[in-house]
DNA sequence: TTCACAATTGATGAACCTGTCAGAGGTGGC
DNA sequence: GCCACCTCTGACAGGTTCATCAATTGTGAA
């Protein structure tokens, strides 16, 4: 019987690879924490378990780390959005099920939803993360006739801009889920349905997390 | 004849508020270029063509300072936009005329949008800047029938949110009045208004600026 | 003019942060 | 087992930032 094969051929990789992913995920937790980036390279080592001069084998700044770590973030947001509206065949439930959706993340991911709500917003327009998933999405609801939209960039801002305007609600003070129904449904009007259909749409059963 | 009554009564005061006012609007344009509060109060103060000392004479921390920067611009932001909404009776196109002229005050007034879309989002259910000014429209419009709001803070959120998505957008792609006229839309969608009213009160001549 | 008081100023030393580097330790080929 | 190679590690020097404080300058009243 032969060991199941490693990722990775050799420990050389699969070391360095472990040290990396420390020290990203020690700038995902800081960031989360604090939302700037004035932590020093020894406090986040020390919190990576990794000695100081292991940081500058893997990055040259500061600004480096924590670019990897909001990509790393944002990229494992976009992937957990996508697990659960992969099988929506109507666009318009899969926008109001990622937004309610976000506002449960809130509570079971907090750490990435911290990075999403603080520096997800420059990055709608990205070629990662949320953006072109939603930005497919709006084309597919326009091209259908199912969304009005003259510009999907500005359209795409506003789904964007709103979503994490919810999440800074939620931070700010604490909401519930219904809320995620209603900003479902004013994202919906917005995107051209006619009031009761959004209302409808947006209180569909939400799909089941993986 | 009497001289001018001068706003303070004495030079201690004034000499105290100009050092102050010169410190912060450093801070302003501090925050504008880079975005972040990483730099040194000497730096700072030199800016502010002030001696270094003179910084702890107003604030004790750096933090301090920027928060006072930040409340300082998104305060005047309020202002601008009530100095032009002020006379409109229709909540629509209150709104309509907020978000299209944020766009233009984009282009005259960089400084101070710059740090509505860097810090404005956390304001927007504050006590000052544009919060208030917007959710009491929202309410009228609400109360008047012209919106149909369930939660008029997840719409606050909402509108807030997009408007802020539309600066980052002009940021990152440079886009033109246009825009401004299709968010509004957006926005008035969202709030409730039917297709053609929406993109009617959003095509609406926009008031001069004074 | 003289005086008391308030605000400003930059020098100072302690604390901190950064980037480098030589040595230690782990890894795989032979 | 041995050796060449790769990664990790923290001490170190050089530079920067911070908060304090004693001296200086500006202000208004007598």
């Amino acid at each position: 019987m032969q060991k199941p094969t490693p990722q990775t051929a050799n420990r050389f990789e699969r070391r360095r690879a472990h040290s990396r992913q420390a020290l990203v995920t020690a700038a995902r937790r800081i960031l989360a924490e604090s939302g700037d980036t004035s932590a020093s390279i020894q406090e986040i080592a020390a919190r990576a378990d990794v000695g100081f001069g292991t940081f500058y084998n893997h990055f040259a700044t500061k600004t480096e780390l924590f670019d990897a770590a909001v990509a790393d973030a944002l990229e494992e947001y976009g992937q957990l959005l996508d697990s659960v509206t992969q099988h929506i065949d109507d666009p318009a439930e899969t926008i109001s099920a990622s937004v309610r959706l976000t506002l449960i993340l809130a509570a079971t991911h907090p750490e990435v939803t911290q990075i999403v709500r603080l520096r997800g917003l420059p990055h709608v327009h990205a070629d990662t993360g949320l953006g072109p998933r939603a930005l497919r999405d709006l084309e597919v609801g326009r091209t259908s006739g199912r969304f009005v939209l003259d510009d999907t960039k500005v359209a795409l801002s506003a789904v964007g801009g709103a979503m994490i305007g919810l999440l800074q609600l939620n931070t700010a003070a604490g909401i519930d889920a219904k809320a995620g129904e209603q900003m479902a449904e004013l994202i919906l009007r917005l995107l051209g349905l006619p009031l009761e259909e959004a209302h409808e749409v947006a209180t569909r059963p939400l799909p089941q997390l993986p």
